[in-house]
DNA sequence: GTAAACCTTGTAGCAACTACAGCTTCAAGC
DNA sequence: GCTTGAAGCTGTAGTTGCTACAAGGTTTAC
């Protein structure tokens, strides 16, 4: 049944799955995607599921989940026998993080606006982002940056 | 004027900074704090004017500043005289990114807590995490994730 | 039959650190 | 003055998730 119809260049993968023929050789060298079909000549040569298993890699990268979170949700979509009791926890605790997140840069936000709100225009001795930057005490809301890091 | 209370080793700056003795190298390595006065046997010493610079730098990384633009509110903040328009137009800058961002977050985490939600436990053949996931239709919110990288 | 467009592998680069390994120096106690 | 253990030194490699070459080989359309 897998045999037939592995027509789909790299190229025309990638294009499918909004994404370029290099992330498509990194997936396959991580071990995201199966090693291709090839051609005679040496060329990668794919099927339909490998663009409904790229475009959900790709779509769950987009949701933010790490590599290593879209390895497990993919072998657990392998097995649709399964419970999906594992799935529901990677994804609640990406969600976790997700509104941790939001709250810092929601912080950051206002500490920003603030900055610049306050910043009369006028010389770098008496302007506030540098003194907000520089003294951590000047911060509204502490302890609430932190905020550029990755997601798990 | 600055050959004297220069009595800081590296590891006491990096308690004082909150980050690790590396990170102090890998700042003087690139450049964002200039090298130290070394003691015979070749280690670094700092005063409290490193303290005050590296303290800044870490405040405006955990503010989202890149390493870049963080050199550029060092070089403004070594000149008092300039005027602050710069250093404003890159807060602004740096707002922009910050609301735009949590934007597409908060999109996000709208349709992670969908998911989860409507996930009735199951078997993976009808979660509806891997439902969505698998197919970009179901999703509420139209290119609102894609969500984890980093702030300029 | 040829040319363009595509593909191949391998390697190096990005950000912003972090983590060794293998050695040297410092500070404190005795 | 000597020992000992913590801390410091350099240099290099690893991290994450790709991206971008270089130097060739293959396919395909005309």
């Amino acid at each position: 049944m897998s045999m037939m119809g592995q027509s789909i260049s790299i190229g025309e993968l990638a294009r499918r799955a909004d994404c370029k023929p290099e992330t498509v050789r990194y997936y396959e060298r991580i071990g995201l995607l199966r090693d291709a079909t090839r051609t005679g000549g040496g060329q990668r040569r794919y099927g339909e599921d490998a663009v409904r298993r790229l475009t959900f890699i790709r779509h769950a990268r987009d949701f933010g989940f790490s590599v290593e979170s879209v390895r497990e949700l993919l072998a657990m979509s392998d097995q649709p026998d399964m419970s999906c009791q594992e799935v529901d926890a990677i994804a609640t605790h990406h969600l976790k993080k997700v509104e941790s997140r939001l709250r810092r840069l929601s912080a950051l936000r206002e500490e920003l606006q603030r900055m610049v709100t306050q910043c009369a225009g006028g010389k770098v001795e008496s302007c506030r982002i540098i003194e907000v930057i520089s003294d951590h005490q000047l911060c509204v809301t502490e302890n609430s940056h932190g905020g550029a890091h990755d997601l798990g």
